[in-house]
DNA sequence: ATCAATTTGCGAATCATTCGCAAATCAGGA
DNA sequence: TCCTGATTTGCGAATGATTCGCAAATTGAT
């Protein structure tokens, strides 16, 4: 049973689990952590060590070449519909009943959703609708 | 205005046009274009070209590190919201009125959707939901 | 048929991620 | 506390997808 022992994973999982639900690439994450003693290699085992046991999740950019990880430790993560803006990075849940009927509208047709990538992507207010 | 002439980016279109919202990494698509005059950088040259033209819309693989590319061309590619099984790589359109308003209330939220990319992941019923 | 502009194919470069391995750290029992 | 075997670290090298650079081929318009 692997636990949270070691100095270097204690960092990365203080510093997902502050940041519930946003999105953030391997090196986002190495240098938030600058300054503590953790490499990248460490970053990306520890990483994939949580991906694997089911505590983050990865996920794509758009257009680019990283893989992104978001911390989906918290009941809300897995059961939301999520809405992410590409350009802050932020996650918003989305809880409505017209959201919880659709998603048992699935569920009803036989697809069986990976709920903790319930995600529709787009801009967020703040940052800004016109730009898309 | 760079239309479809050259013989390689009819090729490309050819392919995706026949697959409209099925997800392919660029090695699949040289692959299914295998014995047809084209290279894998051309391949790449006018996925992005495409990319940039609103023809098709990127993006990421679940753990992979491959950027995955679907035709939306046509206009229901970019209404309906997208169930994508991540077995078979199919994208199956809801249309159900839930949906429609789970979609309404996001954007009178103020969150600006991007409609290319309104897909929740799963697996679908003939690749059995068993699995996940 | 000719010419400038665009596009191709190839191989080399880039960049995120993964691997291999020796050194450091850890947990638990004496 | 000290030892011991197992796990984890950090580094640098390897991998693999994507992009770049450039000379040769193709294109469309005159």
């Amino acid at each position: 049973m692997t636990g949270y022992r070691t100095e270097q994973r204690k960092l990365l999982y203080a510093f997902l689990e502050q940041h519930p639900d946003e999105h953030f690439s391997a090196r986002e994450i190495a240098d938030g952590l600058s300054g503590h003693s953790i490499s990248l290699s460490a970053v990306y085992r520890n990483l994939s060590t949580m991906a694997d046991e089911g505590l983050i999740s990865r996920s794509g950019k758009d257009g680019g070449r990283e893989i992104l990880y978001r911390f989906t430790g918290a009941e809300e993560c897995r059961t939301a519909l999520h809405l992410a803006c590409t350009q802050c990075g932020k996650t918003f849940h989305m809880s409505t009943p017209a959201a919880q009927l659709m998603l048992e509208g699935i569920a009803s047709e036989g697809f069986c959703l990976d709920r903790t990538k319930t995600i529709l992507y787009g801009v967020c207010k703040k940052c800004g609708c016109e730009s898309v």
